[in-house]
RNA sequence: GCGGAGGUUGCCAAGCCAGGUCAAAGGCGUAGGGUUCAGAUCCCUAUCACGUAGGUGUUCGCGAGUUCGAAUCUCGCCCUCCGCACCA
């Protein structure tokens, strides 16, 4: 007898299975020469706190995927580490020895999730001084919460990337791309804390933590015997220079800057200094000195007034501004000030005429705008002076977005002109380097940017920075050939991808703080976390290998990798010089070739742009194209309550609550069918509930058939209808779920094991036509397919069910089911569609007629003619116009004498703007609501009569002659 | 700014690529009925509006267009979300 299984009981199902799967090392997997291999990975997680259900979903995602790679036969690899280079793990340290309150407290909740006392808690706190400790801590505690939830990972081969081993494997790796060329060193700017003498990430800011680096032009126009720098975001505009703004009462300087003498603002001084430049201040004077001096044009050396405006801001890169009143709003603006105001201009010795006769100088045009834009928006805009900033601010962007995207260079624009301004800005600066008159100027494009010291943050230009060189020789090529040859799932992915590749360029590869391996030819820089993190799979083929024979790090040689990764090197030799078994190394080595190439990298979007393009990068350049990485898979991440999960606000759900909380079965069934893999999931706790009721009723319906032999009752059998055509549903979504598993649309998978498994089993359910025996087999044969479709998303439960039913094995190695073909009858689904739309109909009348209710309902079938007309149009392919129906169906004998009912039915298919499903034939259409009538009389609770159109034995009402092909005519009394 | 995704009936979310069978799957919520000692679960039914015969009307961000026909294709506009290099 079956039984309600309490919710209790649900852990200690997982409990079981979980310690099962462990003591039997089932998942543990070596190389069989016997099956396919499948090796799956996603990207190991960071040790520095508890994980929450938005990790677990790629995590869940990648145990599916695995589970249903097993169950389709292959030998299967799922294996997991840790990462811990880096800053965060530092970080931890520090505030724990710097007793940050904050911070404390943060690190406590995490560990109460895994301990019981407070007094545990604070003991394990302490530890945390020690970076080692508290690495193995969080690893330990991600190790329990991964099996708790039954994800089928070989243990074995776990590491952390700071592990020595780890260390020699990067090592070798960065020997390689060393050799190849692919890592340089130079100059590259980066936000700096002056005070601090340190680069600053994210985490080290105040204010203005998603400040990025904007590069300014620092143009050199001709000045004396030295240069007036200005800065702009639009070099291409020095065409339309009319004159110079200095901030007159400012401070500005002379200065030896790398050898040339340069007129910039004294606040620019520093962070010329910050930017590598040789800085020599020759003296400080007021702006005013400068203004009604000339400075000369870079692109035909004429004079240039230099003029006073206040809305020069000193502190934004050099503090000089050229002015192109033609297509810069501040500047038409504070030009006309100036026409408006000329007593301004007395006092430095302009004459106000001079001033005049400054001609604006159009230099872009945009069709379909005037000629002078700049004008127009000002004046649109109503701006009334300088001080007018919104509306300048706003102006600037729409003349500049319109310019930039839709205009022409004019023909004043010496060697550019007639191309789009968008084509020529990289000319146009490329030129002006040429010309020595231009340099960068780099500012945070936001302000203010706080470092947590309190000081304002700069860019600082560091000298020696090790980059790795993306751009490198055919680096590229032979990544994009990666790509190419690659398959990304979901598809609309590859763009990200794609733009990816096109803009990286060099990356620098390695910082001076944080755990991590020292660069082998510069050890006083240590590889950063996205850097030694490209081709680690490759390590979870040996790591087991190395830490079961104990293997010291020091034998991990150049030698000993390539011998193992790339095949190069003789084993005796390599043998000999690292004293590592010969057997040993061959095993080593044809266990790398047995599992590589990584078959499958699954993990979120988000790394696209960095972590995942890195990967391909960094396999085209190291491995031969058969170890390249065979396919992409991604999911989105994880709202809770329609909000972005956040520690600092408190909205987690840590994953270490999840079995208790909801069931691990419940938890991975709510994972995959919330949403399809690319949108982001909403977890809304309300919605769980459902998810466990559909579970449970998986349980109890398994477990109810469990004492049946299964047996698809078909042919001689003669089953009834409702079996054939419940067979039919079964074997269909046992084919749409094989379908959806393996492009990828697991929610798809999801309804169709769960909640559309559900239904058609109901809906069988409740048919008492059934035989008792025919009920009960078929039920048995049910379920033993349907258990397997659930094992991937739901591993505990089936494992018990699978038990009960009497399974072979464990179900996480029962092969996948695979439909029969045989029983799948789309005639017999569609048969039993008309079944349902009659009642539905039958219903809707009830309801419209109101007080009278009928106690019998007709039901009149259309004639055999009637289908056939339809097979013939459906076959025709005509037009599905009236006409064109008409002509084709008035062709045939057979029709024309049913001319008045064919005008009918063919304005039905205009009406309907086309053609609907319908059984195969009148006698079809009949048999099964004959069949099912009883059925129907039950649903309705009136006695239902069904009649052919060819012998309507009673029809009062003349209404037979309505019924069409799968919609039948009714008559209620 | 650059690149990408998206706006669907109370909410979540399919459909859109391959236009017609779409008043538009499924879930949640809500209402009615059944099961139940009761409650929960579970099952059935309904859930845009109107309608005493299976019908009609108005919907898929907004506005145009292509087409016999548009949630689906094209163009423009508005809005939301995500990534953007030293951050793991």
């Amino acid at each position: 007898m079956w039984r309600v299984i309490a919710m209790s009981e649900y852990t200690e199902i997982e409990k079981k299975w979980q310690n099962r799967w462990e003591k039997d090392r089932v998942f543990e997997a070596d190389p069989d020469p016997t099956k396919p291999k499948f090796f799956l990975t996603v990207p190991y997680p960071y040790p520095n706190g508890a994980l929450h259900i938005g990790h677990g979903r790629t995590y869940t995602v990648g145990d599916v995927i695995a589970r249903y790679k097993r169950m389709q036969g292959f030998n299967v690899l799922y294996p997991i580490a840790s990462h811990i280079t880096g800053t965060p793990i530092l970080g931890i340290v520090q505030r724990v020895k710097d007793k940050d309150e904050i911070a404390l407290e943060q690190y406590r909740r995490d560990l109460r999730l895994y301990l019981d006392t407070e007094e545990e808690v604070e003991a394990q706190l302490q530890e945390f001084v020690d970076p080692w400790k508290t690495v193995n801590f969080f690893a330990d505690a991600i190790s329990m919460d991964f099996k708790a939830l039954g994800y089928s990972i070989d243990w074995r081969r776990k590491f952390t990337t700071g592990d020595p081993i780890y260390t020699q494997f990067i090592t070798w790796q960065y020997q390689k791309l060393n050799d190849l060329g692919y890592i340089q060193r130079g100059a590259h700017p980066l936000l700096f804390c002056p005070n601090c003498g340190n680069p600053v990430g994210e985490d080290d800011l105040l204010e203005g933590e998603y400040a990025k680096i904007k590069d300014f032009n620092a143009m050199k126009y001709g000045f004396e015997d030295g240069y007036l720098v200005a800065a702009s975001l639009r070099p291409e505009t020095t065409f339309g220079i009319t004159n110079m703004w200095i901030h007159p009462t400012a401070t500005y300087v002379w200065a030896k800057v790398n050898g040339e003498k340069w007129v910039v603002a004294e606040a620019a001084v520093e962070k010329l200094k910050l930017q590598a430049k040789e800085v020599e201040v020759i003296r400080s004077f007021p702006g005013s000195e400068i203004i009604g001096k000339r400075c000369r044009t870079i692109h035909h050396d004429r004079e240039i007034l230099i003029l006073p405006a206040e809305f020069v801001d000193v502190t934004n890169a050099t503090g000089v501004v050229y002015s192109v009143p033609g297509h810069a709003p501040w500047d038409y603006i504070a030009l006309r000030d100036l026409w408006d105001s000329p007593s301004e201009l007395e006092k430095y010795g302009i004459s106000a005429e001079e001033v005049r006769n400054i001609d604006i100088i159009l230099m872009i045009e945009v069709e379909g705008q005037g000629d002078f834009m700049t004008k127009d928006v000002v004046e649109r805009l109503d701006v009334k002076s300088q001080k007018d900033v919104e509306k300048l601010e706003e102006a600037t962007q729409e003349v500049y977005k319109v310019e930039f995207y839709e205009g022409t260079m004019k023909e004043n624009c010496g060697q550019f002109a007639g191309r789009k301004v968008s084509d020529v800005k990289d000319d146009v600066i490329a030129w002006l380097r040429e010309k020595n008159r231009a340099d960068v100027f780099y500012e945070p494009d936001q302000r203010p940017v706080i470092c947590k010291c309190g000081t304002d943050v700069q860019i600082a230009v560091l000298e020696g920075q090790w980059f790795l060189d993306y751009e490198g020789p055919g680096w590229k090529d032979r990544a994009w050939d990666a790509l190419n040859s690659m398959r990304i799932v979901p598809e609309l992915f590859r763009s990200l991808f794609e733009s990816t590749f096109n803009w990286l360029a060099q990356r620098p590869c390695a910082r001076k703080r944080g755990i991590g391996t020292p660069l082998p030819f510069d050890p006083e820089w240590i590889i950063e976390a996205l850097s030694d993190s490209t081709i680690y799979m490759a390590f979870y083929t040996i790591a087991h290998h190395i830490t079961s024979n104990e293997l010291d790090p020091e034998q991990l040689t150049v030698e000993f990798f390539d011998y193992v990764y790339l095949g190069v090197g003789d084993e005796k030799k390599v043998s000999n010089d690292t004293g590592i078994d010969r057997k040993l190394l061959k095993t080593m080595r044809e266990e790398f070739l047995h599992w590589y190439p990584n078959d499958q990298r699954h993990t979120a979007p988000s790394h696209i742009s960095n972590h995942l393009s890195f990967a391909i990068f960094h396999h085209a350049a190291i491995f031969p194209k058969e170890h390249w990485i065979q396919c992409i898979s991604l999911n989105e991440h994880v709202n809770l309550e329609g909000r972005k999960m956040s520690k600092s606000k408190g909205n987690v759900i840590p994953l270490v609550e999840i079995p208790q909380r909801y069931g691990a079965d419940v938890y991975r069934t709510y994972a995959i069918s919330a949403a399809e893999p690319a949108s982001l999931m909403d977890f809304r706790e309300r919605d769980v509930p459902s998810v466990r009721n559909r579970l449970r009723q998986f349980v109890d319906i398994t477990g109810k058939y469990s004492s049946y032999e299964p047996r698809a009752y078909k042919g001689k059998d003669s089953p009834s209808p409702i079996t054939k055509w419940v067979l039919s549903k079964v074997n269909s979504i046992i084919d749409f779920a094989t379908g959806n598993m393996e492009t990828f649309k697991l929610r798809e998978y999801a309804t169709q094991v769960t909640s559309e498994m559900i239904r058609v089993i109901n809906q069988y359910m409740r048919r008492s036509e059934v035989p008792e025996d025919e009920h009960n087999h078929t039920m048995a044969y049910i379920c033993e397919k349907w258990v397997r479709l659930m094992a991937p998303m739901t591993p505990h439960l089936s494992e018990e069910s699978w038990l009960n039913l009497g399974g072979e094995g464990l179900v996480s190695f029962a092969p996948w089911p695979e439909a029969d073909t045989d029983l799948i009858d789309p005639d017999i689904e569609m048969a039993q569609e008309v079944v349902s739309s009659t009642v539905r109909d039958i219903r809707e009348i009830i309801k419209l007629l109101k007080d009278k209710t009928p106690n019998k309902a007709h039901v009149y079938v259309a004639p055999e003619w009637m289908y056939s007309a339809m097979h013939m149009i459906r076959k025709a392919d005509v037009p599905l116009m009236v006409g064109e129906i008409m002509k084709l169906l008035m062709s045939q004998d057979e029709f024309k004498k049913h001319g008045k009912q064919i005008k009918s039915i063919v304005d039905r298919i205009a009406k309907e703007n086309g053609l609907w499903e319908h059984s195969k034939s009148a006698e079809d259409e009949f048999t099964v609501l004959k069949d099912s009538a009883e059925h129907m009389s039950s649903e309705l609770g009136l006695e239902v009569v069904v009649h052919s159109f060819e012998n309507p034995d009673y029809d009062p009402q003349n209404k037979a002659r309505f019924a069409l092909p799968g919609r039948v005519s009714l008559y209620l009394e």
